[in-house]
RNA sequence: GGCAGCGUAGCUCAGCGGCAGAGCAGGGGACUCAUAAUCCCUUGGUCGGAGGUUCGAAUCCUCCCGGGCCCA
């Protein structure tokens, strides 16, 4: 039966453009997790959007004298541009800053309010004197009162990763001018985090399939303790409070974003002309997996599920693959000191299927992993264009020159003949196991170990010597590597959408990959193929020193 | 000074209690259909170090060293 897959994406913060951590850590994973269940027959649904809301909108739209919304818009035509051209595919990409967000907050807000999850109490707002405002958290830095970590954030510590308010941290000061805020009386809401504890705990303890690090890092927030957190703060940009006497208030981000993956479920049915049309996939037997990077990993394994064990009747994640961080040439990702390679950049000069080929095969699932230009042009030229790329042009050029360009009938199959097929099956057995359990890198590497026994058994067949004597030996060869070479476009689909589309056309089938389903589509003698191009480009040294000397560098 | 992260072949990384692995690079050979691509063979490691637990440790525990990041 045909499962349902929600698929979450972290919502990138329109105050930047994307980089290639971004991609690594969340977006490719999930594109690769949705592209793959529709061939397997399951349903996907895939949302993310723009976060408008985050403090780090404010403080850009103030560096640059700009309205927030002005920033917001930019990016978020930006971020459109880039999945359409990287070819991650959200069946809808929104933003927070729409009508039906707002309104799912707030049935989300007065739901839980009613059950008594929410409730209203004074609390010590930060308040800047010589900025003469109320401090959102993440204006406000200080001492972390758990690991001392002195330039925790008034959210979140960056160095022991546990959430907390901007009263708890010590040796407080304003990060816009360093001054050291005090504290006025204001009255806001709070989520009753702690009320969740126990069942939390337990809800945890049964999630066995999800990944180490992640499991660990919850864990250890866990024991750590969970506080109740104020969900309003004293702001202007953000959604609004379901509430008299708060309309001067909004709802802080960190409560209201991860809504966001419900709200955008809604807009997406109601797109679809179907109101209800999100609810499979949100109840009953329907898994709900969330690709954030790992510095999200709180919001996603305890606040978003306490959230929703109080609002009830919704399913809680399934699993969490948070990927670890990517390095860019061994060193840390810094925005600030430019030290990142931006996807903008990335694809006005290169194709996506060598980006995502590389990200793939060296994603940081279970830890840092580096991305350096040298590995970037060896693992292009190498392996995705010399290994899988040559094998696809040598096959159908081969058939174009010898088999006027149309599948060759199938003769008598020989044990290595045969022996092969299997193991393009077995391809396909091992990847689905693999994929279905997001172990992603794995997967990628045995599909590839597919194209270099297609190489080694053309070595051995020489249909270019056959094909003098023995035309029908030739052509059974060719017909196997025809069929090999249409598993290999169905089990790389998920990871390279564009080059596999194409192979698709070049082996002569109609309609859509997805369509075809998960198995080997076999060739049908007498189809005619396309007349084909090379997969892949070929790259040059030079990119290496060109690309490597542009980071640092500031603009 | 701090760190629930990291130290495995020249490089990038798997393995995480049961005979040290892959790809690339290096060396040798085969082939010529193919984007000078492919295929075979091969060199290369006290798994950072020292203790401990265990019949057995790259793997679990402790300490140390190194680098990394953050801070001062």
């Amino acid at each position: 039966m045909a499962e349902h897959i929600f698929i979450g994406v972290a919502w990138p913060y329109a105050n930047g453009s994307l980089h290639l951590g971004h991609i690594a850590g969340a977006y490719l994973p999930a594109d690769i997790f949705a592209r793959y269940h529709p061939l397997k027959g399951n349903k996907v649904l895939m949302v993310s959007g723009s976060d408008q809301h985050g403090t780090p909108i404010t403080l850009r739209a103030e560096q640059e004298s700009k309205s927030p919304q002005e920033i917001v818009s930019r990016y978020h035509q930006e971020f459109l541009d880039c999945w359409q051209k990287l070819g991650i595919s959200f069946d809808l990409f929104t933003t927070t800053g729409t009508l039906n967000h707002t309104q799912v907050v707030h049935d989300i807000f007065l739901k839980l309010q009613d059950r008594g999850y929410i409730y209203r109490d004074t609390v010590p707002q930060a308040y800047c004197p010589r900025c003469q405002r109320f401090l959102p958290d993440r204006y406000v830095e200080g001492t972390c009162p758990y690991c001392h970590y002195p330039q925790a954030r008034g959210d979140q510590c960056d160095e022991c990763g546990r959430t907390m308010s901007p009263g708890d941290l010590l040796d407080l000061r304003c990060r816009l001018c360093s001054t050291s805020p005090h504290f006025e009386v204001s009255e806001h809401f709070f989520f009753r985090l702690s009320a969740f504890r126990d069942r939390l705990k337990e809800w945890i303890a049964g999630q066995s399939h999800w990944r180490q690090n992640v499991l660990n890092f919850t864990i250890g927030i866990l024991e750590g303790g969970l506080k109740d957190r104020a969900i309003t703060r004293d702001i202007d940009w953000g959604v609004t409070v379901p509430q008299a006497g708060f309309e001067r208030k909004r709802i802080y981000v960190w409560f209201e974003a991860v809504i966001g993956y419900l709200s955008a479920s809604k807009e997406w049915a109601r797109s679809h002309s179907d109101d209800t049309a999100w609810q499979p996939f949100w109840g009953g037997e329907a898994k709900g997996f969330y690709f954030i990077g790992k510095d999200n990993i709180p919001f996603h394994t305890l606040i978003w599920p306490a959230m929703l064990m109080g609002y009830e009747n919704l399913n809680l994640p399934y699993d969490v693959p948070a990927n670890e961080f990517l390095t860019i040439e061994g060193k840390r990702l810094s925005t600030s000191r430019n030290w990142a390679v931006w996807l903008p950049d990335y694809l006005q000069r290169y194709d996506p299927d060598a980006l995502r080929y590389l990200l793939s095969i060296n994603m940081p699932e279970t830890g840092d992993a580096d991305f350096s230009w040298r590995e970037f042009l060896r693992r292009n030229n190498d392996e995705l264009v010399a290994t899988y790329g040559n094998l696809v042009h040598r096959v159908l050029t081969f058939t174009q020159r010898n088999f006027g360009g149309a599948v060759p009938p199938l003769g008598k199959l020989d044990s290595q003949s045969q022996r092969l097929l299997v193991r393009a099956q077995e391809t396909l057995d091992d990847v689905d196991r693999l994929l279905y359990r997001c172990h992603f890198k794995e997967a990628i590497k045995t599909a590839m170990a597919l194209a270099q026994e297609a190489n080694r058994y053309l070595d051995e067949k020489s249909p270019w010597k056959t094909i003098k004597e023995d035309e029908s030996t030739s052509a059974t060869a060719i017909f196997v590597a025809l069929s090999v070479l249409s598993a290999l476009k169905t089990v790389l689909y998920p990871f390279l959408p564009f080059s596999s589309s194409r192979l698709h056309g070049y082996l002569g089938f109609d309609g859509s990959i997805e369509a075809a389903g998960w198995r080997i589509q076999s060739p049908v003698p007498g189809q005619k193929l396309l007349f084909p191009e090379p997969l892949f480009r070929k790259l040059d040294e030079s990119i290496v020193i060109e690309e490597t000397s542009r980071l640092g560098i500031q603009e």
